[in-house]
DNA sequence: TAGATTGTTAATCGATTAACAATC
DNA sequence: TAGATTGTTAATCGATTAACAATC
C-alpha cells in the first residue's frame, strides 16, 4: 500500500461507529452530517471528512451521510463483519466484571475463554463459562483459532503472560495491568490503566484542593 | 503561563513515574538514563529527555537520572503529592471491581464514597464503603471536597449524572461509559471504552481469521 | 582524562484546520 | 435554483527526531 493510515485515525473510527449507533438507537435518525457529528464529539467536522477520506467517499454533498451505510462501512474497514473470540486471563474481581459485561458480544466480542492459575478459582464458572486453568492456554488458543486477548492479571505476571499468549497465536492483547508490556512486531497491545488516567487529570486540578 | 505543555506531554508523565517506581521496586536500581527509560518504555530517549525539559533540567550529564529525585519531581508535576478522594459512582459489577482495586489507593487516588440509584444496592456495603443513594450526591461531593470522580453506569445514564457531578464541583472524571459526554470548560473527562480498544485492533488483524 | 549522557536546537515529520470548488 | 455539504488542497500548527555542544 502506498502510505499506512494513521493509527490516530484508525483510534478515532470506533468512536465514530459507537455515535453513529447510538444516533440510530436513541434518535432513529437516518441521516446525519460531519458537522452534527462533529459537534456530538466535540472535534472538527474537517477531520471527520478528511478521516473517512482515507478510506473513500462515503458521503453526498449537500445532503451528508447515510448512517446506516456509514456504519457498514466503519464495519467492514475495523473487521468487525464478524465476530472475534476473545481469551480473558485473569479471574479476579476485574475478570469476572469484564466477563458479565454485555457490552463486548454486542459489539462484536465475544468471551470464549476464561483462564487464571488459582486453584481456587480453576473449575469456578463465571456466567457460562468454567475458568480454565492457565496452564492449558497454549493448547486451548490455537485450537480455537483465538487471536485476541484480554489480559486482567497482576503486573508482575503480566509480562510472562503475554509472552506465552504471544506464542499461542494472539496478535491483539488489551490489558489492564499496571506495566508496560514488550511484545514482538506485528502484535499489538493496547493499555487501560485507570490510575495512569487519573493521575494525568490530576495535572489540571489545582494542587490546593482538597 | 508562555505556552501551556501538551496534554500529551503530561500524558506520559505517569507513564514515566509508573515505570520509574517499578524499577525502584523490582530492581532496586537507583539512577537511570533517559536510554534506560526509553526502551523499557518502547519509545525515542530524545522524547523522554524532551518531555522532561519542560519542567526543568532533572539529570546530569554522564551520569543519567536519580531515580528517586526523578519519582519526586513528576510527583510534584502532577499534584500527586496529597491523596486525592474520589467519588464512584455505579455499584456494578464493575463499580465493584474498581472499589475493590487495591492500586487506587497505592498511587495516590482513595475511593472514599460510591453511589448508585438502585435500592437494591443502596445500604449494601463494598469493602468498607456503603454505597449512597446517588440522589445524595450534591450534598456529599461538596461536603466532601471531591473533585475527582470515576462513572461506572450505565451509557443511557452518564451524561445526566456527568452534569450532576459537575454541578457539585467535580472537574476529573473517569468514565467507563460507552459514550462521549459533554462538560464544560475545566471539566477534564478521560475514557476507558474496552471495545473501542478491540475495535482499533481489529483493525490490524487479518479480516480472514478466525 | 575518556566516556557517557544530558538539555537543547534545528530539521523533519505528521496531523489538523481553513477554505473552497464541486455537486447534490 | 439556492442552500447545504462533501471531498480535497494547501496552509498551518504541533510533535518527534537527529545531532551535538556542554559537562559530569
Amino acid at each position: 500500500m502506498d502510505h499506512a493510515i494513521p493509527d490516530i485515525v484508525i483510534g478515532r473510527l470506533p468512536v465514530y461507529l459507537r455515535e453513529l449507533e447510538r444516533m440510530v438507537r436513541d434518535a432513529g435518525k437516518t441521516t446525519t452530517s460531519s458537522h452534527e457529528l462533529a459537534e456530538r464529539l466535540g472535534m472538527s467536522s474537517a477531520q471527520i471528512r478528511k478521516d473517512f477520506s482515507h478510506f473513500g467517499e462515503f458521503g453526498k454533498q449537500g445532503t451528508g451521510y447515510h448512517i446506516h451505510y456509514l456504519i457498514d462501512r466503519l464495519t467492514e474497514i475495523l473487521n468487525l463483519t464478524h465476530e472475534w473470540p476473545v481469551a480473558l486471563v485473569g479471574a479476579g474481581f476485574l475478570g469476572h466484571a469484564l466477563a458479565s459485561y454485555r457490552g463486548f458480544q454486542r459489539r462484536g466480542f465475544v468471551i470464549t475463554c476464561v483462564f487464571d492459575n488459582d486453584p481456587t478459582k480453576i473449575g469456578k464458572t463465571i456466567g457460562d463459562l468454567v475458568v480454565q486453568d492457565a496452564a492449558t492456554l497454549e493448547t486451548t488458543l490455537p485450537a480455537r483459532g483465538i487471536a485476541v486477548a484480554i489480559l486482567a492479571v497482576p503486573a508482575d505476571a503480566a509480562q510472562e503472560t503475554v509472552d506465552r499468549l504471544v506464542a499461542a497465536g494472539v496478535r491483539a492483547i488489551l490489558s489492564y495491568a499496571p506495566v508496560s508490556l514488550t511484545v514482538p512486531p506485528g502484535v499489538h497491545v493496547s493499555y487501560s490503566d485507570p490510575v495512569v488516567q487519573l493521575q494525568q487529570m490530576a495535572y489540571y486540578l489545582s494542587p490546593t484542593i482538597p
